[in-house]
DNA sequence: GTCTATAGGTAGATAGAC
DNA sequence: GTCTATCTACCTATAGAC
């Protein structure tokens, strides 16, 4: 079930491409990879690459797929529990943060390119799952809003974007200075940390 | 002095590309956007830009003196003043955003596409600069912490990355919303009270 | 499912007239 | 300083053999 950056597993072809089109993509932006570029990581011809996927921008719609698949299930999970909301809001930011750095490539990559494809059809899927991760969000923030726990001057959709802008921003450090796996999993109890107390009412 | 985003101002046709560029590289991303497609928005062939610019790359060079040489001294100015240290991080986080929000285009671009160039040459100016405004935030945190203001469990580049991201993707939202300067100055003020009380130290 | 070969289009950049 | 014309290289994608 950790099919993420591709260390190890024994994973399918068409898997191995999805990752290494996330690596480039990540590294030289989704138009600055080109197939060939792709191929020659799986040891391919560009063409081959067509036997997996109809085209190139299908493999941003795979990749988004799949990671959302994994985080909108689990934020969901804790935002439909009970309990504390700040609480619950610290555990989905730990959870989308550990998902971003579980595949930071993918992460990367949706983050700067998916908007380069908003109106196309083929991305209303992927589209459709990351707004039920915004409202798993804006369930837990209203919650927390309503029992004086989460501060009132702040729109749930700007809170959502700091959270979620700031993850991007953890991942980006650690792939910029070649630290992912080492110091971005300790910076990110930092990240949380700053986020909750900042998001926390500030009523004494 | 302001020739920001191109609303009006004699510029100079040399601007008029750049403003141009800077949209149209926020808008597809600096792979995305043909030297032919800048053209066209200042009523020009592709081939004439080169009398303004040695090469594509150079106008993201341009673009990044541009943004950098109005935010440095700005930020240097409140780092190296005397006060309440916590007080002028509030003011400096004001002043990132309000550079960022006059200049949303050239702020985008440079977020997404500067680390295509890390290690051009031509970029190793732009990239200074870009350290020296990193060096104001972390005097100001150091003294914060020294203070007792700022809180200690968050490194300084932590710190600073959380509150660049932040900002950039408070542009982002504004930019794909299509709200620039609409209800993205509205959320700035929420950024700032987030960032600063999640910046601040949490001991009561 | 992989290959070779290539089509058809567009990229950044240059030459030289005006 | 802008134009037309063009170069070379690379892009995505397809055709068809194996």
């Amino acid at each position: 079930m950790t099919r993420t950056t591709g260390e190890r597993a024994p994973e399918t072809s068409r898997e191995r491409v999805l990752d290494a089109a996330a690596r480039l993509f990540a590294a030289h932006g989704f138009h600055g990879a080109s197939m060939r570029d792709i191929a020659e990581q799986v040891g391919m011809r560009a063409a081959s690459l067509y036997n997996h996927f109809p085209g190139k921008d299908d493999m941003l719609v795979a990749i988004g797929d799949r990671y959302f698949a994994e985080l909108a299930p689990k934020l969901g999970a804790i935002a439909e529990r009970d309990g504390d909301a700040l609480e619950r809001l610290s555990e989905m930011v730990a959870c989308a943060v550990e998902v971003a750095l579980a595949a930071p490539y993918e992460h990367l990559t949706l983050a700067r390119d998916i908007r380069l494809f908003r109106d196309d059809p083929r991305f209303a899927e992927v589209l459709e799952i990351g707004r039920t991760c915004t409202k798993h969000w804006r369930t837990v923030l209203n919650q927390g809003i309503q029992a004086g726990a989460v501060r009132r001057d702040v729109p749930a959709s700007d809170a959502i974007w700091i959270v979620y802008t700031s993850i991007t921003g953890l991942v980006e450090r650690g792939f910029r200075d070649g630290i992912l796996d080492q110091r971005s999993p300790r910076s990110a109890p930092a990240l949380r940390a700053v986020l909750i107390d900042g998001l926390r009412s500030q009523e004494k």
